[in-house]
DNA sequence: ACAAGCGGGACTACCCGTTGTT
DNA sequence: AACAACGGGTAGTCCCGCTTGT
């Protein structure tokens, strides 16, 4: 095999999603992207046919980084506890422990990025991002089934919606952190869900939870 | 008199802020707003100085706007009830009740959509958005100290997160109708919110509440 | 009405056509354009949407343009003479004269220009075409009814394939002539053309026609 | 043995002439070629120094061929009868019988092609083509002058004129074929090129020639 | 107030050709 | 001999905003 460009493609990638967080994807040029890798033209259009095509194979990577970071969550849940409503919690938990390792407060959601540009993209990659929130939903709800079947919820509670609202609140917390310049909302909003998921599930709120 | 110009401005005005929404601040272009309202360049430019003044214009209409909603929300719950908490709960119902009257799932907010594009923008236009989230972290925020005043939280609260959590549902319900299409996301999401301050304030919750 | 651009769009075809028969219209740029017009790159896309609807605005003018030829020669044919078989000569002996005031033996037809990268354009621009040369076969090809009605050639003759063996000479002789760098070669072989012609049809030769 | 690439070369060039006759020169690009054969840029340029020497090496084959075309056609005419006029109007004929067998309405002569887009090839291509006519001027020429001594034409005839004619009648309805997709074209438009020559050299001309 | 022509620059896409590698 | 990665430049398109005119 000649050269290997993996690399030369993962930098600009990595780069290209930077700047799209931060200015949009029409906000986001091309040059603007080989200036940040040090890279020509001719090496852009080698690797992508499109900004396009560059546009839909970010959005896959981090559909896929989310899927595994999903998957990882959950699995170190499942190991923490056999308990399925605090499989659940633990879960929010540890994404709280994650958040609360962000420092910077322009980070945000590539599917949220994109949402606010749908009409720039083709319905494969809204179909990326409705799969990609859908996972959660199903996975989410798949603890909550379980836990509510454990131990049913005080009141009645339609799985879907709560399971969005994890999703919700992530989203919802990032466009506030970006406004705010405020790295630490995401966190503290999390916990936020995570006493209202122990409400919900009558479990005794601890008072670290919501303050 | 001569022609009243002021129609026109709005109806620039209109157009984009719809074409912002979908495309991005940089993926509208001003000929796409001129083909959507009929006018020519010389039209608009006669209006704004530039792009980024129209930019200007729109968020900060949106921000006026905005608050003119707060303070109507505000305003009707408070001749609704004298109940301190009763008035909270029936500001976040109050705009359940607008959410439901929403049928575009591309609906959205602009400070989302420029807050997923910030580096295109200037400080002044930051300082909107910032003002604009911070009124309601203040006003929702008041209305949860007289709650609390009145009946203490079950357990301590941070006001500020918790009235912040307003718009971050808001904001996620937004980012997660738009992927799916789904018109019923802030209407639904907005009754877990209220559900979980009816939870933090002690109030015995209704069934509807979360199911 | 504003400023007229009519001129500005006309001076952009004149000099586009020039270069298309001389590099072809794929190795005709823009920037050539604009070089022989002193305009720039927005004065060009605002007379026109793209390279190829230029490319269609000028084939079709030129189409319009050779319409208005052949209806002028046939109209000074007719009024030369009354005789059919003498206005089928006389227009192709008008068209000699034409050719002879030829100098430049870079001069040739849109119509080949394009037939050579047909691939390139679309059916509307091979539809234009194809009825440029179609009226010709026409109208020519009514003369020679009508001359053969008043006096049967000596042989049978398909009438479609005579007339159109005089498009045949025009764009063979500017293929040659090109190639030579001859600007007498149209004129010359407009002139076997017709010797044929009066040969089919039984006219005694003259001696200048074929030497 | 190494790996013979003769066959590579002959398969660029194919594939290029092919597009060429399309595209044209400056519309057919490398890429394009090399999609066409399954090669890669390191291939293409392994044989080729520049796309300008690839059409140069084309050109050259191309009037190679025709060269060797001509040769043949004059040979087998010759070897079919010694009558110097015969020889002739069976040249004209064995090309009516080839021009019969295309069934490719997009067929094209490269000489035409290059000469729409002379500016850009250098003298050393342009001189290809010129010679290439040539030397059906002269070859054609020679039997005019034969058959003319063998028996007077009945009027006087400039033979390089008619020679050219040949020519100009091929190139014609190349152009005339393409824009109609025709390929019936060339075979009639040649057969009344024959009966031009026969009425020319008094021959009397047969039912079957002009119609 | 609005219309159209136009300037000038930025951006995407492409294209030719080179280099390193097998 | 052929492949993939890459450089560097250019072409076509678009876009903002200015100017001229009604």
């Amino acid at each position: 095999m000649p050269r290997d460009g993996t690399e030369t493609r993962a930098q600009i990638m990595d780069t290209a999603q930077q700047l799209i967080l931060q200015h949009g994807f029409a906000g986001t040029t091309v040059d603007a992207v080989l200036e940040g890798t040090g890279l020509t033209k001719g090496a852009f259009f080698h690797h992508f046919r499109s900004k396009n095509d560059l546009g839909h194979a970010i959005i896959q990577r981090f559909a896929e980084r989310d899927q595994e970071l999903l998957r990882t969550l959950t699995e170190r849940a499942e190991r923490l506890t056999s308990d399925p409503l605090q499989r659940l919690l633990i879960t929010v938990g540890l994404m709280e422990e994650m958040a609360e390792q962000l420092t910077d407060p322009n980070h945000g959601c590539l599917f949220a990025s994109y949402a606010y540009e749908s009409q720039l993209f083709d319905d494969d990659i809204h179909g990326i991002i409705r799969d990609g929130f859908h996972l959660w939903r199903q996975k989410i709800g798949d603890m909550m089934r379980a836990a509510s079947a454990h131990r049913p919820p005080r009141v009645p509670v339609d799985v879907d919606e709560l399971a969005d609202m994890l999703n919700v609140v992530v989203e919802g917390a990032y466009v506030l952190g970006k406004s705010f310049g405020d790295s630490t909302m995401l966190a503290r909003q999390l916990r936020h869900y995570r006493a209202y998921l122990e409400m919900v599930f009558a479990v005794e709120p601890r008072a670290s939870a919501a303050g």
